[in-house]
DNA sequence: TCTGGGGTCCTAGGACCC
DNA sequence: TCTGGGGTCCTAGGACCC
C-alpha cells in the first residue's frame, strides 16, 4: 500500500445516481431508492436528503410526499447497481498505484507524484467515470484511509470544492475549523454506540479524538478505535483485508411480503434460500462447511416473538444444493412454532473453502451408497443446469415452482434491468 | 396495513490440552 | 474434597460499515 497520496473515490447516492443514469426523468428531483420487500429507504437523491428524509425511514411515511413534492420512488435493482459497479470498478483501476475495492460503491486508490500532480488525477477520474458512465462522484485525498475518508466527506458537503478535496491543500485554518466542529461519530469507524461513550468522556469532535491518548483508548475501547486515532494523526495502520482461503461467508436472508406461519411453508423457504446459498457457492467456487439457519417474528409486533436459530457443522465441506436444502429444513423443522407469524428467514453458509472435503466413513448418514451416487447425479445436474441458464432456471423441490410462493419479495417500483437483460435495453429514439 | 441485506473485525469466555 | 498455569481453538455477541 506504498503510494504517496491515499484517495478515496466514492459515487455520490450510488443507487439513485444508477437510476439517474438512464432516467432522465429522475434528474433535479427528490428520488428514494427502497430496501428489498419496499420496506425502508436505502437511498437518497440531494433534493430527497433536502426533504428531510432519513436513510431507514419505512416508505410509508413518506409515502405522501410523491404526490406532494414529486418525490420519485425506485424499488432496489441489484442487478443493475452491481453491473454499474462494475464498470465503475474496472475504470477505476486504470487509475493509480494500487486499488481496492472497499464496497459497491467505494474505493481506496494509491495516488502518486506531488499534491497538486495527485488534484489533477483525482479530476480525471471524476471526469471519465461522468463521461463514459454517467455518474457523479467525489475523490478524497490524504495520507491514510480515515483521513482519505474525512477528506472525500468534506469533498461531498462543500460544493465549491468540484468534488475533489485534498487534505494536505486545504487552508489549515478551515481545516481547524472543521476538526473541531465536525462530531466524532462522522469518522469512519465511530458509530453510535461509540459515540455516546466517547461523548462521556469529553471527546465529541473529530479534533477531540484526534488528540486523545490511544493507549487510553486502546483500554476503554479496542484497538480498533485505537488504529482511528493513529490514523487521524497521519500514522497509516489500517491495511489492505487480508485474502484468506476460508474467509467470509454467503447469506440469504430475506424479510418476507407477507409471514410465515406454517411448517410447509417454513420448509419452502429454507430449501429455497438453501439452494440460493449453494449456487452462489458454486459461482464463487467455494464449498462451505457450516450451515447456519435462522428466522425471526417481527421486532415490531407486541406479544410473544421467537427468533430460531441452528447451526449444522458439515463434516466435510460441501456445496450440495439437495443436501444442503435437505439439512436446513430439518435445523429449522424443531425450532419454529408453528402459528406464530415469521416475518424473515434466512440460511448462511460459512466455514468456507476451495476444495471439497474428502468422504469420511460413517459420517453421514444419507443411506447406502447407491443413494448417494444418484443424489450427486442430480445435484450435479442441477448445478450444471444453473450455472448455465442462470438461478430461476432450475430448482429443487418448492425452489422448482414456476409460481413464487406468496411470501416471495415485493419490488413494486422496479425499474428495468437497463444492462442485463436483452429485453430491457434502454431505447434510444432520435 | 407497511420498518433491509450482506458483510467484516474484535473480544470475552468456555472447552480442552499439557 | 480440593485444586495450577498457560496455551490454543472455537463460538457468540457486539459494533461498525455500506
Amino acid at each position: 500500500m506504498s503510494a504517496d497520496h491515499v484517495s478515496l473515490v466514492d459515487v455520490n447516492n450510488f443507487y439513485v445516481s444508477c437510476e439517474r443514469a438512464f432516467d432522465y426523468s429522475l434528474r433535479n428531483r427528490p428520488v428514494v431508492v427502497l430496501s428489498n420487500n419496499d420496506g425502508c429507504v436505502v437511498a437518497r437523491s440531494q433534493e430527497a436528503k433536502d426533504l428531510g428524509i432519513a436513510t431507514g425511514e419505512p416508505f410509508f411515511k413518506i409515502q405522501r410526499l410523491m404526490d406532494s413534492h414529486n418525490l420519485a420512488v425506485r424499488s432496489s435493482n441489484y442487478e443493475l447497481y452491481g453491473d454499474m459497479s462494475a464498470r465503475v470498478m474496472e475504470l477505476l483501476g486504470r487509475y493509480g498505484t494500487w486499488h481496492e475495492v472497499y464496497s459497491i460503491d467505494e474505493s481506496f486508490i494509491g495516488l502518486e507524484g506531488n499534491l497538486e500532480q495527485a488534484r489533477s488525477t483525482a479530476a480525471q477520474i471524476r471526469k471519465a467515470i461522468d463521461k463514459t458512465i454517467g455518474v457523479p462522484l467525489c475523490v478524497g485525498v490524504s495520507t491514510t484511509k480515515t483521513l482519505a475518508k474525512l477528506a472525500n466527506h468534506i469533498a461531498k458537503h462543500n460544493p465549491g470544492l468540484g468534488g475533489v478535496c485534498v487534505q494536505q491543500l486545504m487552508d489549515q485554518q478551515v481545516l481547524d475549523n472543521i476538526l473541531s466542529r465536525v462530531p466524532v461519530t462522522d469518522v469512519w469507524g465511530v458509530g453510535r454506540k461509540s459515540g455516546a461513550k466517547l461523548a462521556s468522556m469529553g471527546i465529541e469532535t473529530i479534533a477531540d479524538l484526534r488528540d486523545a491518548d490511544p493507549l487510553v483508548i486502546r483500554k476503554k475501547f479496542s484497538v480498533v478505535m485505537q488504529r482511528t486515532v493513529f490514523e487521524l494523526n497521519g500514522q497509516r495502520c489500517i491495511g489492505p483485508v487480508e485474502e484468506r482461503a476460508d474467509r467470509g461467508q454467503v447469506m440469504f436472508t430475506r424479510s418476507f411480503s407477507t409471514p410465515v406461519r406454517t411448517r410447509e411453508a417454513m420448509e419452502e423457504v429454507m430449501s429455497i434460500y438453501a439452494q440460493k446459498a449453494a449456487s452462489r457457492l458454486a459461482s464463487e467456487g467455494r464449498y462451505a462447511s457450516l450451515l447456519t439457519v435462522t428466522a425471526g417474528t417481527s421486532r415490531f409486533a407486541q406479544g410473544e416473538s421467537s427468533f430460531p436459530s441452528a447451526q449444522v457443522r458439515l463434516p466435510r465441506p460441501t456445496r450440495d444444493p439437495i443436501l444442503l436444502s435437505k439439512l436446513a429444513i430439518a435445523a429449522m423443522a424443531d425450532l419454529m412454532h408453528p402459528g406464530m407469524d415469521y416475518v424473515r428467514g434466512g440460511v448462511i453458509l460459512s466455514g468456507l473453502s476451495d476444495s471439497p472435503g474428502e468422504k469420511q466413513l460413517d459420517l453421514f448418514d444419507l443411506g447406502d451408497d447407491h443413494d448417494e451416487e444418484e443424489q450427486k447425479n442430480v445435484s450435479s445436474v442441477v448445478q450444471d443446469i444453473s450455472a448455465r441458464f442462470g438461478a430461476k432456471s432450475i430448482g429443487l423441490g418448492p425452489a422448482g415452482m414456476a409460481q413464487s410462493p406468496s411470501w416471495t419479495m415485493k419490488r413494486e417500483h422496479i425499474s428495468q434491468r437497463y444492462t442485463t437483460e436483452w429485453d430491457e435495453l434502454l431505447e434510444v429514439r432520435a
